[in-house]
DNA sequence: ACACGCTTGACAATTTGTACCATCTGCAAT
DNA sequence: ATTGCAGATGGTACAAATTGTCAAGCGTGT
């Protein structure tokens, strides 16, 4: 019950609706939309993609609602903004801790769930009184479809 | 002498020029400056940073120039795009292998030189054939200066 | 159902990054 | 040192991404 990947669809909905009680958000149609957007997806959206994927089961949102309600989901820790050599912001709807295997030359990201990469002895105390809350790591590669059509130079 | 992060000045632009070479690119002046501009500094500038770092020294540069220059550097190995949850590309002058901190509240980068952290076991053949040439560890949480001013919701 | 205040939509403005092309310059061959 | 060419730059224009503003709309507690 405390896994919140693991839950199914209604689930998810429970756990984003508590949260925003919790914060006295208002339940507005368009959060419900585009955390469902975000969090059913397996891939890790820019705030564009999300919008494409919700205005047309939603006529007339806007893009900016779209771009403020990501951070507002982002703020209350429903879902996460993701590191990766990108000029876009990506939003990942999954809060299990996981990492990302990015492409350098396609540029797409993978998923990571891997146990031996989860409990990191986070140096404490190393930088004078910074916080680790959590933390993620990102795999700079080249995946296989990249990796059989490239040519490395030769030197 | 395999230590490039350690190395003065001096050697850090040798090692640029000889990169240049080997992918024979010109030693042009605006390379050198933006080089040197990003690897003189600590933090994580992003492109139009260091555009305003050089342009007063360099009198002209384009702020093209500046974009193209440093997605040479990066190509080349000299530099890398560093991984934040951040809208703006960053790039960052270490070529150490090292990660970063980052502050959810305020969005500052720190550099976090760990040896423990340097040598994760990469889990191999885990994801069809993507081959992990690198990785690095982005931490998330609270800096100092924001965790003093910070007020936690009452639950 | 009502009123208040948080949210949204629409548009504008900014910021960030890319395309294009004429001009210039590093560099190697003379 | 001079020259010629390929590659690099500057500058404008453009496209994409993100943020700011504010009147109007909607969710929530009463």
């Amino acid at each position: 019950m405390s896994n919140v990947s693991d839950t199914k669809f209604e689930s998810r909905i429970g756990i984003f609706e508590s949260e925003c009680r919790k914060n006295s958000l208002a339940l507005t149609v368009q959060r419900r939309a585009i955390y469902d957007a975000l969090s059913c997806r397996k891939d890790h959206p820019t705030a564009d993609q999300v919008y494409e994927d919700i205005k047309s089961k939603l006529k007339g949102v806007s893009r900016t609602t779209v771009y403020r309600v990501l951070d507002t989901l982002v703020t209350i820790g429903v879902a996460k903004r993701i590191s990766i050599p990108d000029p876009k912001a990506r939003f990942d709807g999954d809060m299990q801790r996981h990492h990302h295997l990015t492409c350098m030359k396609c540029g797409t990201v993978f998923d990571l769930h891997d146990e031996s990469l989860n409990n990191l002895q986070a140096p404490l105390g190393n930088d004078n009184g910074f916080e680790i809350m959590d933390y993620s790591i990102t795999f700079t590669g080249l995946c296989s479809a990249c990796r059989s059509t490239i040519k490395y130079p030769a030197k």
